[in-house]
DNA sequence: TTGTAGGCGTTATCAC
DNA sequence: GTGATAACGCCTACAA
């Protein structure tokens, strides 16, 4: 059995009012009580119960980090920021998966989750924004949406400019000298918001450069994943006209683009040029090595953390939108 | 202010013993209760405080998992399949990060950490044999050991066998016609478990092969990085006689590798086969798609998940290990 | 500066 | 089958 805050005190001779003091290194303690209560704190190998603490204090030092797959490139490597950030500001976190899965999302929202084990949540939503009003109005839970929502003013949001980020891309495909520039990452549903806005900002490019807009051209894809880079790709090949670049809403889509290109027999960037976002490693590596929007995820998630904890610590703060910078990362895969 | 169990029970007009019951799904409770309270937890919106109910049972189902980089693959693979083995059993997984960090490693398991906060522990470790068996006496935390590590009878550990996954790997290099084989991921400290085993692994291949072994083909790796295999292998093809096949001890290496190969105007596998270990979903979409011996993290986790909770419901279970089979996937990059 | 006591919300031990 | 009541381990007014 672990030692107990009573202990401590039973043992030192003391209150266990004193030991908690130490223990929380509070100011009042004459310097003869603390030695005595840190001797025999390390003499039982005391630890203070974090659970019993969070029952008095109403805080547990927890965060959720909700997100549909932790193994996604991108989502792994702004847990990795997170978990960072977060440890910064004495917190831990834990990471949901949602499997793309509505109702797990809502569940997770509004559900048994609404509970009492976090001080707050990171949520990477898929859902809509009607349901995300839908939802909003009974939790208390501190909780700040990350990635690429729109900002609905109810809820604290860090993301990139979507509009804009698709923009770039698209618009240096045609300074390249592209013309038939597809994009794959269209989502079958109108639901979701991102591809919405990506979808708009690649339209905006190609409207100003006089080029018009082939649906043909637009790819839905459901999970940005791998395989549906490669099948979307696969599709583009094999219509009449092909493309000679596609923008990729995620780079993951883009990989595995690249590869139904090559497995067509055709070259990057010379055959089909190919640009992605979010700018993981893998694309630093690849063959060619990809063009991408690059998204600062530690910019993303340290802000999101400023966020939640300030919450956590003032409930009542406006809601605030933070826009997290992008940069247009030109690589081998658009390379002239 | 949440409802809490006394408010259901005051305004059911029932003792909270028995919502207890009803919430906890238990027994003995006649159907009119259980409607009535049922109702009352609903009008209220009633959710049960979990920080009160691990204070009181002892538990929390919250189950750390304590990995070098989140964001790296096989590490958020393995995460992802935990996480929803977890899920299965009831439990929640919150993420650490070592970040190749040997104190904070060490603080995580024996420190502040082996508090009450978790049931139990799942380890990706990098620590020497010493140091795990340095910090064993004094935790009675549940600790499953996952990855690479040599069983030293104190823990659970599932891991595949690295000795044969290595000879694996090299025998195939060996059967594909190659001979100058050189090996990168071998650690400068001679204290980890998994590069001492592939090593092992590599150079029995060898030997029963008849080749001699070649100090100079052996390049270490601190952090099994892309970068860290992209280094190894320009140093490798900088050398005299340069290899004309590379082992490397992840994944994550071997993309490196490729990418410097190719930097050095040299064709895959025509001048240089690669095979890694890991496979990792990059593998199967890069050009060249990757060799690679592949380990199962869905039957890792799931063997994990399934020891540690039964340490949890059984302290004094003895210690097992579990071996994981891996097999050899041979792909583009090793094809003759 | 230190001691005492009450309560955070739940489950478990007693009675009935 | 259900109702009161004591812990679980800690923090914190309130006293001293």
């Amino acid at each position: 059995m672990p030692a107990t805050l009573r202990d401590v005190a039973e043992r030192a001779q003391v209150s266990m009012r004193t030991v908690s003091n130490v223990v929380s290194g509070y100011t009042h303690v004459s310097e003869k009580m603390r030695k005595r209560v840190l001797e025999v704190i390390d003499e039982l190998d005391y630890r203070p119960n974090p659970v019993a603490r969070s029952l008095r204090t109403g805080r547990t030092g927890l965060l959720a980090l909700v997100v549909p797959e932790i193994d996604v490139p991108y989502f792994s490597a702004l847990a990795r920021d997170v978990i960072n950030a977060a440890a910064a500001f004495g917190y831990r976190v834990m990471v949901d998966q949602t499997g793309h899965d509505h109702d797990q999302e809502r569940e997770l929202l509004t559900g048994a989750d609404r509970t009492m084990l976090f001080d707050g949540i990171l949520f990477s939503p898929l859902v809509t924004k009607a349901e995300l009003l839908e939802m909003s109005s009974p939790t208390r839970m501190p909780i700040v949406l990350l990635g690429e929502h729109e900002f609905d003013g109810r809820y604290d949001h860090v993301a990139i400019d979507n509009v804009r980020a698709a923009h770039d891309a698209v618009a240096h495909l045609i300074a390249s000298g592209r013309t038939r520039i597809a994009a794959i990452g269209a989502q079958p549903l109108e639901e979701y918001a991102t591809p919405q806005q990506r979808t708009a900002g690649y339209e905006s490019a190609l409207s100003e450069a006089g080029i018009d807009i082939d649906p043909r051209l637009a790819k839905p894809a459901a999970h940005y994943s791998r395989a549906d880079g490669y099948r979307a790709a696969a599709e583009l090949l094999a219509q009449s006209r092909r493309p000679d670049a596609i923008f990729c809403f995620s780079d993951l889509l883009a990989m595995g683009a690249m590869r139904a290109i090559f497995d067509a027999g055709l070259s990057i960037p010379e055959d089909v040029a190919i640009i992605g976002v979010d700018d993981i490693e893998e694309g630093r590596y690849s063959r060619p090595s990809l063009s991408t929007v690059s998204l600062d995820t530690a910019f993303i998630a340290e802000q999101a953390i400023a966020r939640v904890t300030a919450r956590i610590d003032e409930p009542e703060l406006p809601p605030r939108e933070v826009v997290a910078p992008h940069a247009l990362v030109v690589r081998e895969s658009t390379a002239h």
